[in-house]
DNA sequence: CTAGGACCCCGCCATT
DNA sequence: AGAATGGCGGGGTCCT
């Protein structure tokens, strides 16, 4: 099956390409986060070829190739030294468990080279602390893990701090929460380079939720579906998602919760993280992407039949969403 | 692109 | 008291 070639297509605000993505190096380094490397290794390192999804090749990358101490202990073994980095379609960055110590000088440099070549950069967790003492965080926005957020941000004040986001990306850098929003961003790398097919495939494997999406809240209060009302909120989400081709108001979903909007809204935040109105924008869009990749329906079509009134709004969200509008997504990812 | 009306979201407070 | 709910206002976003 062969690679969808992105290339040419923008990224969000900028002239970064997210290309082919079938090369990633991932940096091995000591103290690194056990959980983090088996995120890499099991989603770039895995072959699923049988199940369609592209075969990535994967470079685990330490200075000098020198085999690595996991925390908690193990040790890992390189695949490469620095000079993985070059040519690689995407560089990830794991954290560590002290995320403020020294990085050796290669290994910055290395960072430095492979941003200016224009490779796209992902930070897990602490990692972030990584890409931000190698300055490719400066003018960016970028989240990490709410234990470190403030020494970061006062530490790297060039930073534009996000604090509320699972990840975030900007002008091709990427950074997460860390631990298990790292699996998060990964997908959504993976839906971003071979389309949610593909991702969802990854998702599935992984039985990991493959639609909790970059702008939730770190903290769900709730993560449970609460019972309490007449009509679980998870009842009325399924409700809603099999008629989100119809104009559904946030008034709509409260009534079929059985409560009023403000006690509905409020709810809802507690055990999504996100609230009403941008879940259901964001189901929309994933039913716009569904019907891009699987159909030959026009876009003014696709936007009836996913809720949006009209094909401008379908842009509108599809672009802000998905970082390419939906002509370049059917583009890159109709299975013909 | 702009305008303005509808809708959404959130803090605040009273009520249950 | 403490928790959950619902009403209200205004500032923001969305939509026509």
């Amino acid at each position: 099956m062969p690679f969808h070639s992105l290339r040419g297509l923008a990224s969000i605000a900028d002239d970064r390409y997210l290309s082919v993505m079938r090369t990633v190096a991932a940096l091995l380094y000591d103290d690194m986060r056990a959980f983090d490397y088996g995120v890499i290794v099991e989603i770039w390192g895995v072959d699923r070829s049988d199940l369609e999804v592209p075969r990535f090749e994967l470079r685990l990358c330490s200075a000098g190739a020198r085999s690595v101490r996991l925390n908690p202990s193990a040790w890992v073994d390189a695949t490469h030294d620095l000079s993985g980095f070059a040519g690689a379609d995407l560089v990830i960055v794991p954290g560590r468990f002290e995320p403020f110590a020294p990085v050796e000088p290669d290994v910055i440099d290395t960072l430095r080279g492979a941003f200016a070549s224009g490779t796209t950069i992902a930070s897990l967790c602490s990692g972030a602390v990584v890409l931000a003492s190698a300055g490719i965080l400066e003018g960016r926005r970028a989240v990490t893990h709410w234990e470190l957020s403030e020494r970061l941000f006062d530490d790297y004040p060039g930073i534009v701090p996000e604090r509320d986001m699972l990840f975030v990306e900007h002008n091709g850098v990427w950074t997460s929460a860390g631990t298990a929003s790292g699996v998060d961003l990964c997908i959504e790398l993976i839906r971003r380079a071979h389309g949610s097919r593909v991702a969802n495939i990854v998702a599935r494997c992984l039985i990991a939720g493959s639609h909790r999406t970059g702008d939730q809240a770190q903290f769900i209060k709730n993560p449970l579906p609460s019972s309490t009302g007449r009509k679980s909120i998870a009842g009325t989400l399924d409700w809603a998602r099999g008629r989100i081709h119809q104009p559904l108001t946030v008034a709509d979903l409260a009534r079929h919760a059985g409560v009023t909007p403000r006690t509905f809204a409020r709810n809802f935040v507690a055990t999504t993280g996100t609230t009403p109105g941008q879940w259901l924008i964001q189901q929309r869009v994933f039913e716009a992407q569904r019907l891009l990749e699987a159909t030959d329906l026009r876009i003014d079509q696709i936007a009836g039949r996913c809720g949006f009134g009209t094909s401008t709004m379908l842009r509108r969200h599809f672009t802000r969403v998905v970082g390419m509008a939906p002509s370049a997504y059917r583009g890159a990812f109709q299975r013909t």
